[in-house]
RNA sequence: GGGGAAUUAGCUCAGCUGGUAGAGUGCUGCGAUCGCACCGCAGAGGUCAGGGGUUCGAAUCCCCUAUUCUCCA
């Protein structure tokens, strides 16, 4: 009854409908998101966001995709449930402000029964409990009995992106697996016998802070359709792992362990899932240029890797087998993804680098949970919750390793005790998040909505008239700011530059005809840019006419530089690898720094060479041409662009012809000449598979010249030689100093040697004790420790107290007992505690020899008298 | 974004409640052996991540920074 369509078909059936209807077909973004505030791509509408949210103006009316996604907040349902991915795809149609709910609700209709073939009678829909539009073309123009439509509350159907903002009712599209149940008593909550395959989303209003809600001038149309769910229903499989879009990976994973998938126990069958799921995850993402580490999404893609680890453990594979059931997962997506096959090296190197780090950490945990082990066996039976959870917590060892090994040695461990921890720890997460959110983000969100973006007129002109639109003081709203005050500026136009794309913002001056701010900084506020600045003169206020002038040697530094990095990475691929890409950027006025790929250091001979293609290209004066492309366009030219860009926009491209061509919105030079020369500082690694290449070009280089000059120079007069004879040089004060020190040791052992066999003859006997108290003149505190030992070595059963004044304002004294004197309750700590009292100090240490100081050494021979006294009288008793 | 942990010799790590920084391994030399592995002896190798503070005294206690690991969001 159903037609049987691969993966890749029903992905294409998709797109071709919605392309054959007027639809723009976009390839999909990458999964890391442009929008700062989201780790991840986690849905199909996400790279469109700033369209919805009235922030970016639409290319295209229409447009269809299909969107990779990754969603890891129901990770530990995944291989559990018939549908839970942490990796899925999107298929959606969108529409902005153009058609609206009775062409999306017929067209859903007609893919879903016509072309994909479900029948009728197998499909059940959902509207908003209030959605009368929608129910009604529903029953109406499609021909749905009614008791098949079913009203959902805001929980389920009604979409919105925040507590304020656009948002509407959705409607979505049901599979029906047992028909002949009936339509009495239709749960769509019941997935055992429905799946939602369709959502559609009527985005009509827009909701103020107070929960108002008013009709959008444009309303825009938002649709997901899961693939791998379309594919389970057309394939008829059980779940979603068993799909051709997962499947072959499994078996592959299955394979290696040999075993067999149908014959599985239910547990081996979700490692073999999670395994599915997580490598598709994983290889997309590395492909998408995230690497694994401790942070954000890096973290995300170590734990995904991990968990395919652990997995592959627990059926029994014990080598690394990542990269082998990778393969398989890229052999799938290579045709619908071709970047993954693009970036296989870099998948396979990240993956077996994970992996390996990955049994460190189980190493280490084994480690301190048989040194816990032991502990516990003494006292008890189980191990405790906190120890449990301190190493998941701290060391990442996983609580079920600690569980299998405790029962290994008859133990058990308090579950419910790690629970509690792990709650606390959720809590107070939660707890930090939601206090920042409050701060900052609201009053610059109210400004966005009452202002017209900021125009920028940079690229230009370098000074401009524009009128203050918006004041901020301490992030508060002010109509006028006085002289001395930090205040935050929004103009309606404006010549600075706002940092982006690793370029600072532009300095300068606001000046009107009594006031003058100067603009230390800008940065962007979605589409307006902050002046961050002070007040120098006068009264700033909101509406004044100003002259906005940036600080024009700034700009050109920052010009060079920025120029200078584009030609760096043209460099690096050129003579290095082809498949580097820029990890990071800065670019000051003083210097720049590029963070890209590479999986290893850059030899000198290589740094020298980029370096020197790089002054050639400045010397071969490239002329920059700049023209504003749709974004296919450009990247069918060839431009480097970045991960995550925008659909929908023009991009500025800047080419330097032959050389390098970027998509870039700074500003640069516009003949490599400017740039005069450039000079590389230094290379270094930042992360695992990421160097960073830190450099100077333009008038930063003759800063950078003057202040290594102007020690080179001081080192020379100082160690009076000249510059190429000073690594030599101190080379031999270096030796020379060690071979003195070390004379000096020696000399100071003999002395502190010669000193005590001299004092030897002043020694006391009290009773069966000797005795002696005495001071040495200028002994530093470690000397002073030998000689006392010695002293004591060779009086025998004794006490020896010595006191020194090794520099200005310093006492230092030096107790050692033998066991007889601790015997009669002397302990050498105490004692000396006290003397070194009388000389402004304190001091302690162990029972047979201890160490005191002081600050007054006028007091010092008083102190000695009371030490002799004090001891005389106890070890006489 | 919020916790926890780590950073000590080239490498792997000890170092307890503050009191002269150690081991194993590797390195150099000597001995032993026909020679090697091994063994024995001796030696070199440390701004205890960096910066502040507390203290008579800090690898050790406190604060900050950096890097790494790890958990939560």
């Amino acid at each position: 009854m159903l037609t049987y369509l691969s993966g890749a078909q029903i992905r294409q059936t998709f797109i071709d409908f919605y392309a054959e209807r007027a639809h723009q077909v976009l390839p999909s973004a990458s999964l890391v998101p442009e929008d700062p505030t989201v780790l991840l791509t986690i849905a199909g509408m996400l790279p469109f966001k700033p369209i919805f949210l009235g922030q970016r103006q639409a290319e295209f009316n229409r447009a269809v995709t299909a969107q990779k996604c990754i969603r890891t907040n129901d990770i530990e349902n995944v291989g559990r449930t018939a549908r839970h991915q942490t990796f899925f795809e999107m298929l959606g149609n969108f529409s902005f402000g153009d058609y609206f709910k009775e062409k999306a609700i017929a067209w859903a209709w007609e893919l879903s029964t016509q072309v994909l073939g479900f029948p009728p009678e197998r499909v059940v829909v959902s509207v908003f409990r209030e959605d009368d539009e929608a129910f009604a073309i529903w029953r109406d123009q499609i021909g749905i009995p009614a008791h098949r439509i079913q009203r959902m509350d805001e929980k389920d159907n009604f979409w919105n992106s925040g507590p304020t903002g656009p948002c509407g009712p959705c409607s979505e599209l049901y599979y029906d697996f047992h028909p002949e149940l009936g339509d009495d008593h239709i749960d769509l909550e019941d997935d055992t016998r429905f799946i939602e395959f369709y959502n559609l989303v009527f985005m009509q209003y827009n909701q103020d802070a107070e929960g108002n809600l008013t009709p959008l001038q444009n309303q825009n149309i938002d649709t997901g359709m899961g693939l791998e769910r379309v594919a389970q229903i057309l394939q008829q499989v059980p779940n979603n792992y068993e799909t051709d879009l997962i499947f072959p990976i499994v078996k592959k994973a299955a394979e290696i362990a040999g075993i067999d998938y149908a014959k599985s126990d239910e547990s081996t069958k979700v490692s073999l899932k999670v395994i599915g799921d997580h490598v598709r995850a994983v290889m997309h993402m590395i492909a998408d240029g995230i690497s694994a580490s401790n942070l954000g999404r890096g973290y995300v893609l170590r734990r995904l890797i991990r968990r395919v680890v652990r997995h592959g453990r627990l059926i029994g594979i014990d080598k690394p087998f990542i990269n082998e059931v990778t393969e398989v997962a890229i052999a799938i997506s290579e045709d619908a993804y071709p970047g993954v096959r693009a970036r296989e090296k870099a998948i396979q190197a990240e993956l077996l680098l994970e992996e390996s780090r990955f049994l460190e950490t189980l190493d280490r945990g084994e480690k301190l949970l048989s040194e816990i082990l032991t502990r516990v066996e003494k006292s008890g039976k189980e191990i405790s919750g906190h120890d449990a959870f301190v190493l998941y917590d701290t060391y990442g060892f996983p609580l079920e390793l600690t569980q299998e090994v405790a029962e290994e040695r008859g133990l058990t461990v308090d579950v419910a005790g790690f629970e509690t921890e792990m709650e606390q720890q959720r809590q107070r997460s939660q707890a930090a998040h939601e206090t920042i959110d409050l701060t900052v983000q609201g009053t610059l969100d109210k400004l966005a909505e009452s202002l017209n973006e900021t125009a920028f007129l940079g690229y230009t002109q370098f000074s401009g008239g524009a009128e203050v639109k918006v004041l901020l003081v301490q992030g508060k709203s002010v109509e006028a700011a006085e002289a001395g005050t930090e205040v935050q500026i929004v103009l309606d136009q404006t010549p600075f530059y706002a940092e982006s794309g690793g370029q600072i913002g532009d300095r300068g001056y606001l000046s009107g005809d009594t006031v003058v701010v100067r603009v230390e900084d800008v940065k962007k506020e979605g589409a307006l840019f902050v002046h961050f600045g002070k007040v120098e003169r006068g009264t700033v206020q909101v509406g004044d006419r100003v002259t906005a002038q940036i600080d024009l040697a700034c700009r050109r530094r920052a010009q060079a530089n920025h120029t200078a990095t584009h030609l760096l990475q043209a460099a690096l691929k050129k003579l290095v690898d082809d498949s580097i890409s820029q990890a990071g950027s800065l670019v000051a006025f003083d210097r720049l720094r590029f963070d890209f790929n590479c999986p290893r250091p850059l030899t000198s001979e290589e740094i020298q060479q980029v370096e020197e293609q790089v002054n050639t290209w400045i010397s071969e004066a490239h002329a920059a041409h700049i023209s504003i492309l749709p974004i296919a366009e450009a990247k069918a030219k060839g431009a480097i662009a970045m991960f995550g860009e925008k659909y929908g926009d023009e991009v500025r491209v800047l080419d330097f012809p032959g050389v390098s061509m970027e998509l870039c919105g700074g500003t640069h030079v516009s003949n490599t000449a400017e740039i005069g020369v450039f000079k590389i500082v230094s290379e270094s690694g930042v992360a695992a598979g990421i160097r960073r290449i830190e450099a100077v070009a333009g008038p930063a280089v003759l800063d950078y010249l003057n202040v290594r000059d102007q020690v080179v120079r001081e080192l020379g007069d100082r160690f009076k030689a000249k510059p190429e004879e000073l690594p030599e040089r101190i080379t031999a004060l270096q030796t020379e100093l060690k071979t003195t020190q070390k004379q000096l040791d020696q000399l100071k052992g003999e002395l502190a040697l010669a000193k005590s066999d001299q004092l030897l003859g002043q020694a006391a006997s009290v009773g069966s004790f000797k005795l002696l108290v005495a001071e040495l003149e200028g002994v530093d505190p470690d000397s002073l420790k030998t000689v006392a030992e010695r002293l004591l070595q060779k009086l025998g059963d004794g006490a020896v107290v010595l006191g020194s004044v090794p520099e200005a304002e310093k006492v230092s004294l030096v107790a050692a007992f033998s066991k007889g004197v601790n015997d009669k309750g002397l302990q050498a700590g105490k004692f000396i505690g006290a003397i070194a009292k009388l000389c402004g100090g304190g001091g302690g240490g162990r029972p047979n020899l201890a160490q005191a100081g002081g600050r007054d050494p006028s007091k010092l021979a008083e102190a000695l008298v009371a030490a002799r006294q004090q001891l005389e009288s106890a070890l006489s008793q």
